[in-house]
DNA sequence: TCAACCTTTCAAGAAATGTTGAGATGATGA
DNA sequence: TCATCATCTCAACATTTCTTGAAAGGTTGA
């Protein structure tokens, strides 16, 4: 279960451009992932800035690395963002229904989940 | 439709100690709102701490203000924090569904929405 | 082994953000 | 009107975060 503190780091990572654009390049990609190189491809990051902004996410617990080869593979880590909507859900849910209805109507619009 | 740029924004926001605990106060305190002052003493800030986060939170439209007499009363914008709970769904959804069926189970367990 | 490849680390500087206290602004009731 | 109350604004400073380019670290195939 996420705590504030995860949140806080969570929210902090998904804050900036370059970072958000990663997460969901990733969450798309899904589990078999994608290199270091290719993400700060598509990102248009030189490959510091990407690794400084890859290090701060798996940080944060959003994603995770492995590497395979010579190259480091970085894929979304779905239990954490999962947790996020729950922590923001749970927030939202603090007596306050009206919070929670367009958000199940999005899920029920949601071509995946229903 | 929440955007990218409204949610860098509203992640931003919510990224800092102060005014998470603030979102959450006023999430839990209903349409009624609370005024600067209360929150401030809420939240253990001084008078212009509080003004400076309040403003940044309203700025990234998660909340919103009104004058009653000599308060300023702010209250949680429920349509700005559901369309961001939506931004991280349609994310999620993008052809991973593993990620929402988690959320769904938030909802499906939420007192409130079920 | 060694050259090439992929990624990370580091230090320096630039930029953005948060904190503080003092003072200004606007609203109210006496 | 005026004293008081509630909040905001401002400038200065401290802190954190981001960017950049150069160099170092593993890993692999020849």
């Amino acid at each position: 279960m996420m705590n504030q503190q995860q949140a806080l780091s969570a929210f902090a990572a998904l804050s900036q451009e370059t970072r958000l654009q990663i997460v969901r390049l990733l969450v798309t990609a899904g589990p078999v992932g994608l290199a270091a190189g290719a993400i700060g491809e598509a990102v248009g990051a030189s490959s510091s800035k990407a690794s400084f902004h890859l290090s701060h996410l798996e940080q944060a617990g959003l994603i995770e690395s492995r590497r395979e080869s010579r190259s480091i593979i970085y894929s979304a880590a779905y239990p954490a963002l999962a947790g996020l909507i729950g922590f923001l859900m749970r927030d939202c849910c603090q007596g306050r229904p009206e919070v929670c209805e367009p958000a199940v109507a999005a899920i029920s619009a949601c071509a995946c989940a229903c």
